[in-house]
This record gives C-alpha cells, sequence and structure tokens, in this order.
DNA sequence: TGAATAGTGTCTTTAAGACAGTATATC
DNA sequence: GATATACTGTCTTAAAGACACTATTCA
C-alpha cells in the first residue's frame, strides 16, 4: 500500500481551520482542431471523470483557488478564470460519493467514514479558456488520468459535473454574442478560416465567410501579417493577429458588440 | 436587557451541523420616481447598514437561501434571484466586525469571542428585482431600521457591501442591454415616459423618446391599453402593459437584443 | 391661453445578410 | 489540369439614430 498517499492526506484530516467548507471545480476550456475541449481527470481504480477542482483555503480567495486549481493541472500561470454559477443542491454529490470513498480505500488511503472531503460541500464552479497546445495535462496524487475530451462526446461525470460543464459552454456561448473571443483559446497566429470556425463552434450557428471577415475586420480587432500558413494542396490563408488593445477596448467596455 | 434576543441567538449557536459556513447577501433593486433604489437594513445601536443576508442551510440550495432572505424583507413570496458573485476576500470582513459585536453585546447577547457568525466568511452575493410599491420593509430581532437607499445616495455600508452592490448595478446594467427588463420593477400597469425613463436610469444613457417607443413597438414586448393616467396640467399619458409571452421569449433565447 | 409633457413620421446612416466568381497551392 | 480551399465586392434589407411639430391637460 502507498504511504505516500496516506502522508499527503494526513495534513488536511482536521482542515477545518484551513479551508473554507467549499470547493471550486473548474471548466478548463481548450480548442482544437475545430472542437471545444474540456480537461477532465479521472482518479485510479475509478470510472467516472471529474472536473479538476479543490478546496478554498482561508487565506485566499475563491478566484485564486480557481486559479491554482487551473496551474496545478494546465502548468499554464495567471490564467484569468471567470465564475459560472454556485452548485449547492443538498443532494448534489449522491451521484459516486461512496464510489470515490471506496476507490482510496482500495489504495490504503485510509480515511474515516465522516472525512470532511465527502461532506455536502458547496461547489464554485469556474471557467478558463486555455491555449490546446501550451497546456500540459498533468496529475496529481489521486488523479491518474487527466485529459482532453470534446465537448460533444463527454465521459461519464462524477456528482453533478455534467451540469457544470454544460453550464459553462452555456455561458461561453453569452460571451461570445457580447464579447469578442479567442485571445485565449486560440494561437497567437491564426487565419481566417480558424476564428471562423472557432466562433462556428461557440456559437453553433455558421457564417458566411465574406461578412464573417468584413465584421472582424470592422471591429478592428484582428490585423493581417505579411505570412501565409501552408496547410494543403490548395491556396495557403494568411496569418493574423489579434490587436490586443482594440480587443481589450471592446472587452471592457459596458455595451456590447453583437453577433 | 433583551432576553428575547439571547433566545433567538442561543438555538444558532452550535451551528455548524446546519448551516453551511457560507452566507448570502441580497440586492433587492427597486425603482421609484426615476431612480432605482436598493433596500438596506441597519441594527439597533448600530451606524452602518448593510444588505440583507442570511446563512445557508445545509438542506437547501444557496438560491432558496437568497430567496428566503427576500421574503423575509419584502414580504414578497417567489422572486427571483440572480447571482452576482462570489465574496472571499480574506478580509472582506474587517470593516465593521468587531463593531458588530460591540453592538449585540451593548444589547444584552451573550456571544462568545470566537462566535462562528463573526467567522471569515464566504458570501455568495445575489440581485432581485422588486416591484417598490408592493415590498414592505421589514425588519428582524437585529434589524431596527429598513428601509429603501437611492443608489446614488448610499449611506456607509459595512464589509464589502458597497462593493456587491456596485456589481449588482453593473450587472443589472449588463442585462438591460441585452435582455428586456422591467417585468420585475414596474407596476402592472405604466407609461413610456416611466418605462423609458427605467431604461435610461439603469442604462445611464438618454433615449430619443421616438426611437424609443419604435423599438419598444418593433420588439413587441408592450401592449398600448385604451387608458390614461392624469398627472399634471398637460396632456395625459396612455398606459401599457408588458406582453409577457413576447417578453419571456426574449428573456429566454439565448441570442440578445441590442440596446 | 400659457405651461408642461405626450405622442408621433421621415430621412439618413450603419450594419447585417445574401450572394459567386477568381486566386493559389499541391498533386 | 484537377482538386481543394482562400479570398474578396456589391446589392439588399433591417435597424439605429437624428430630427420637430402637433396634441392634450389643467391652472
Amino acid at each position: 500500500m502507498d504511504n505516500q498517499l496516506q502522508d499527503i492526506i494526513n495534513p488536511i484530516f482536521n482542515a477545518d481551520a484551513y479551508y473554507h467548507e467549499m470547493s471550486v471545480d473548474t471548466v478548463i476550456f481548450g480548442y482544437h482542431e475545430g472542437s471545444l475541449k474540456v480537461l477532465l481527470l479521472r482518479p485510479a481504480n475509478f470510472d467516472l471523470w471529474m472536473l479538476p477542482g479543490g478546496y478554498i483555503r482561508k487565506n485566499e480567495s475563491a478566484e485564486r483557488a480557481a486559479r491554482n486549481v487551473v496551474f496545478s493541472r494546465t502548468r499554464l500561470d495567471a490564467i484569468e478564470t471567470a465564475p459560472v454559477g454556485v452548485y449547492s443542491n443538498p443532494d448534489r454529490m449522491k451521484n459516486g460519493r461512496s464510489a470515490v470513498m471506496e476507490s482510496m480505500r482500495s489504495q490504503g488511503i485510509n480515511i474515516p467514514d465522516d472525512f470532511w472531503m465527502f461532506n455536502q460541500f458547496v461547489s464554485l464552479g469556474y471557467m478558463a479558456l486555455t491555449e490546446y497546445a501550451k497546456v500540459q495535462p498533468s496529475g496529481s496524487f489521486y488523479a491518474e488520468d487527466v485529459r482532453w475530451w470534446s465537448l460533444d462526446d463527454l465521459p461519464q461525470l462524477i456528482y453533478d459535473h455534467a451540469q457544470i460543464i454544460s453550464e459553462a459552454k452555456t455561458r461561453l456561448k453569452y460571451i461570445a454574442y457580447t464579447k469578442p473571443i479567442g485571445y485565449d483559446l486560440l494561437p497567437e497566429k491564426f487565419t481566417l478560416p480558424e476564428i471562423r470556425t472557432l466562433y462556428e463552434t461557440v456559437l453553433e450557428k455558421k457564417f458566411d465567410d465574406r461578412n464573417f471577415a468584413k465584421k472582424m475586420t470592422n471591429l478592428g480587432i484582428i490585423t493581417k501579417l505579411d505570412e501565409t500558413r501552408a496547410i494543403g494542396p490548395h491556396r495557403s490563408p494568411y496569418l493574423y493577429t489579434f490587436n490586443k488593445d482594440r480587443y481589450d477596448e471592446l472587452m471592457s467596455q459596458v455595451g456590447i458588440i453583437q453577433f
């Protein structure tokens, strides 16, 4: 049996003084090859997947806790998070709680029946947008598998995590209707078809290529580079970058842009 | 000294088993005579005002707790609430905590130094929209004053409540940009100038009366009645009601309307 | 009849949306 | 030259925004 696990678990046995009785669950989005991805993890000897999550220390804010979770799973620092919702339904942890406890015990971790970690927890849902290629999916002492899943092909999820992902997706869609998106999800250089496909994916709606280019140009958020990317037996698309100043301007103003 | 207060306090002394270590604070908006109001309360012998708030029972959701708070302060049942934010800054309760404890003790309430109610709390901010004239501002065992304050003339507030109000206001503004507002804030029958002024107040922006009427008509959310309201030595304005079906349709669709 | 506010139509400007033919890279 | 995708301009339509005069109530 693995004593290291027990060593890690022990310090947080009496965690009341250090942790709020509250967790964060983070929906980490990435975008790759035309589909939205979400980073999920799966504990050893367990067949349900879960969102990366953690507990909120009393000397940090919830936002800070969420960012720590994102960092620990992606190795990306200073990724902004946005709140998605509060998950406080009294039976939200019914689906999978006892299975998690059994699984931990089966690995030789000695946990009491009333271990606080399995109390009925309120969880704060956060979402984060990441650049797929830069993420290094990282496990932990209890997370055996960490990997991207396509939003349209998710595995079985623990607790109410499917709901949290669904609400994060809706929120992302709503943001895309009113603010520019893409800066956090696309690589530094991208093509017009790439950003258009991102919008089509998030908004679940097709855009005419000419009208889309016109809109982007009129908004002034992207700049055409003098480079192309060779991607097949056909004309090579030009590369673009975001005009960050203009992007941030639209991002921060209270008014909205419409898609 | 008032033993009734002690009687009320006692049952929640060891509240760990019944309450989450988490509170809700609700920003209850009303609209009256051209200005947005928020319902605040002030404990006896205390000179800081606060948002109506409460604790979350373990057998209820946070949303449910917020609605209970709204009901207890307004006597309005089934008022919808919307989340505003999570307030978890570790020193968020610095401003006023000891003053509240002193104030309670000065009324003969016997509270220990480490009384859980004054732990460092995470609070969930909620907002609710109410019809000003229907609200019956209601106190409680510790709230001496309960009354409306204009958003542009707020008193000194405890903790981080000024920030919560400010963020709720921003959220309301953002909602007004993208969805219809007014159904919850205006009386059943209202005039065109009244709803226009509401929009001007919330969006902090003037609208041309002709264009505003055109927009409302085109959206189809209001219906002109065959009644007028005599309100002064000038032409009487027609009364309108909301077309609730159309209003709800716009409210629920993922797309947005633009103001 | 004077003072105050309500009500309403047209023109201009801007942006959204529909639509198709030419250009280029590779095999 | 065949194939696949990138690129781009014009017209139509819808909505936003600017703008000013007439109507009604009551003192």
